[in-house]
DNA sequence: AGCACGCCGACT
DNA sequence: GTCGGCGTGCTC
């Protein structure tokens, strides 16, 4: 019989494939594109996935050596990668400049990825399977749930996108609490009832999403069900991937890294929160899953639902172009919520006033509180700050807690409530010191704590209103498994009527008896150098905003907002309730600056020991680049600067930007800087050089 | 990425 | 004298 080769990609940063000597015989089946594989890779038994067939060997070898082309070892228990994942896989590659075998490999579980644990793996899927088939399918799916006459509505228009079969965008644009979930939940029931369509459902990362899971439950059998988050045990996420890859599932709710995910009969992918900056990976691999999700609608042509109540200003661009269609929910589906009333509180009034405490607190706020207090209501009051204080400094020498691996000051952080036991913490690279009794520098006592966090509020508001029963929610307060459940539960329940926490208390939960939302630091964004710090403040505010008057209480239900500047446009859209009119307008501003989605833009980050080398290396990049093709002149190459925090764990980054107005030609500019980047990358190992395409951290 | 090989500093 | 740091090279 004659050789046979295939070439393999492999789960490693490595553009180059590798060829493998395929013995039909003993592995009883011929090769196939997209089969894993079980090799030797160097010393490593690793798994591999089957880029190409071929009966002669791809890469010559080199004189001298002799042939070490080894045999593939087996196949793996997992089905082959189908030709619509090899196709976005393929298309991800080329889009952000990744090895197609890391692409494709990245998805799968990193067990699976390990031939030693077939086995055993295999065993205990087979019984976890026994167990789900096992349990007795006792709930009754109620035949959905009631929809008003503007949910039916747009769940109307949905079906008949998802009735033609083919691609479609379509943005569902509704206010919180209009019941966004029900419409699309409705609408995936019904494209998969009978027959063994699948629909994919996209989350940003909310913390665990119980609530969807929980009403996802009540549409879908248990067994129809399969979820994929970064929150799952190692036994859990085999599973989910087994059930996956045998086509198990009609509804597959997950995070961003399901947008991968094998499906074999998918027909609709709805993407929750279409906005949300979590869709957008900032490691490794630093894709987008709302837009290869969307390249992957288009693929497979099947609709494709983005919801959110705050659009993006990408999407927004297309729905103001005419581009997708916009359906609208603008009523809170519950009966009697009221859409909550913006107080802007002036900060330069309040001081002139003396109505300002020395904590930043007006009279206004505290009396809001108070009262809501009083009416049996909960407030909500919001702090994009964890910590005690974000600084602390000497009031003599000019100190401050600089970490000293970050460019970024370390926190102060109460580790209970006695006041000696505080640390410096820093938020970056988890650096952790007891908090100095003196200044290190000049030895004075007088050691000051700037600015206000989560549990210096906390602290203010304890003592303000010692009656009310107050509960704080940030990532310290639910570091562990089901922590936030409990937390959540709390404000459920009412057993907590003043709740202050960080942004995690936007994301999706109803609190039905909370009557007023307090935002305290809004300001810090108006002035932020990040182009999108409005749009996401926005976002945020409307979120905060939205956990306001669900339950439908008789007062109407108010978001404070203190602020510096309350005749920024920001507030005037929330207060005035034109969502539509800023979002076009934040649009036409990025038209103005030829910034996203006007422009494209991706960043080269160089990261090692010395800035210089870093800087060097990039401008390297720029002019071997620039100078080999004159074409690049529709690509801006702006000069490499220190990156946002320009020292991090100790490691110095730099950071390069490339702008087009035109997508192909910075496509084509980057595929010539990362040939330089390999090149660099070959002669020192000390320097990491990193693309990130359409970058949304600087 | 991971792993081996290889050459210079502080330890039993 | 050795253990171990991480610089460099390679993986079919």
């Amino acid at each position: 019989m004659a050789n046979l080769y295939v070439q393999v990609g492999i789960d490693a940063p490595l553009f180059n494939l590798f060829d493998y000597h395929w013995n039909e015989e003993s592995l009883g089946a011929p090769p196939k594109i997209g089969t894993l594989v079980k090799l030797e890779f160097g010393k490593k038994l690793t798994t591999g996935i089957v880029l190409r067939v071929s009966k002669t060997l791809s890469y010559t070898e080199r004189a001298g050596k002799k042939s070490n082309v080894k045999d593939v070892l087996g196949l793996a228990p997992i089905a082959r990668v189908d030709p619509g994942i090899m196709r976005l896989g393929n298309f991800a590659a080329k889009y952000y400049l990744r090895p197609i075998g890391e692409i494709l490999l990245s998805t799968i579980p990193n067990e699976w990825k390990k031939p030693q644990l077939w086995e055993k793996l295999t065993k205990q899927i087979e019984k976890q399977q026994l167990k789900l088939e096992g349990k007795k399918s006792s709930e009754v799916l109620g035949q959905n749930y009631e929809l008003n006459q503007e949910q039916q509505q747009v769940l109307n228009t949905l079906l008949d996108y998802s009735e033609k079969k083919a691609y479609k965008t379509v943005l569902l644009r509704g206010v919180t609490g209009s019941g966004k979930t029900a419409v699309y939940l409705n609408w995936l029931q019904d494209i998969t009832k009978g027959g063994d369509a699948q629909a994919l459902i996209l989350v940003p990362e909310i913390n665990l999403t119980p609530q969807l899971e929980k009403t996802l439950k009540k549409y879908f059998l248990e067994k129809d069900l399969i979820t994929l988050h970064s929150n799952l045990t190692p036994l859990e996420r085999n599973f989910a991937w087994w059930r996956l890859q045998s086509g198990h599932g009609k509804i597959i709710l997950g995070t961003r890294l399901s947008v991968l995910a094998p499906i074999p009969k998918l027909r609709a992918i709805v993407i929750d929160e279409e906005h949300d900056q979590s869709y957008k990976q900032q490691e490794g691999l630093r894709y987008s899953a709302r837009d290869l999700a969307i390249w992957r609608a288009a693929d497979l042509k099947i609709p494709i639902l983005l919801c959110s109540a705050t659009p993006s200003c990408e999407t927004w661009l297309k729905v103001m172009e005419h581009k997708i269609p916009l359906l609208k929910l603008s009523h809170r589906a519950k009966k009697g919520a009221t859409t909550p009333q913006l107080e802007l509180i002036d900060l330069k009034n309040a001081k002139i006033n003396k109505q300002l405490d020395k904590n930043g607190l007006t009279s206004q706020i505290k009396q809001a509180i108070e009262k809501t207090w009083q009416s049996g209501k909960q407030s909500l009051v919001f702090v994009n700050r964890r910590g005690y204080a974000p600084v602390l400094s000497c009031i003599h020498c000019s100190w401050k807690s600089e970490c000293k691996k970050c460019s970024a000051w370390m926190v102060v952080h109460k580790k209970s409530a006695k006041q000696e036991d505080r640390i410096l913490q820093c938020h970056h690279c988890g650096l952790v010191n007891w908090l100095p009794k003196i200044c290190p520098d000049c030895g004075n006592q007088d050691l000051q704590m700037l600015g206000m966090g989560t549990q210096k509020i906390e602290d203010v508001l304890e003592e303000l209103f010692p009656k009310i029963s107050l509960l704080r929610v940030d990532s310290d307060t639910s570091k562990n498994k089901g922590q936030a459940e409990t937390l959540f539960a709390k404000i459920h329940s009412g057993q907590a009527q003043l709740i202050v926490g960080t942004q995690m208390l936007t994301k999706g939960h109803d609190f039905e008896q909370v009557e007023i939302v307090v935002v305290l630091d809004a300001d810090k964004s108006l002035y932020s150098h990040d182009f999108r710090a409005i749009e996401k403040m926005f976002s945020q505010l409307v979120q905060v905003a939205g956990r306001g008057g669900r339950g439908g209480g008789s007062e109407q239900a108010k978001i404070y907002i203190q602020t510096q500047f309350p005749e920024h446009p920001l507030f005037w859209a929330i207060a005035t309730d034109r969502h539509e009119e800023f979002l076009t307008s934040l649009v036409n501003e990025r038209k103005q600056s030829k910034l996203p989605p006007y422009s494209y833009q991706a960043m080269i980050i160089a990261e090692s020991r010395s800035f210089e080398k870093n800087v060097e290396v990039l401008q390297q990049i720029k002019k071997e680049v620039m100078s080999c093709h004159n074409q690049f002149a529709q690509v801006l190459f702006y000069d490499a600067v220190p990156r946002g925090i320009q020292k991090l764990a100790g490691q110095e980054r730099a950071q390069m930007l490339l702008e087009s107005a035109d997508r192909q030609a910075l496509q084509i500019a980057l595929e010539h800087c990362l040939g330089v980047i390999e090149k660099v990358k070959k002669k020192s190992r000390a320097i990491k050089i990193i693309i990130d395409r359409d970058p949304i951290q600087f």
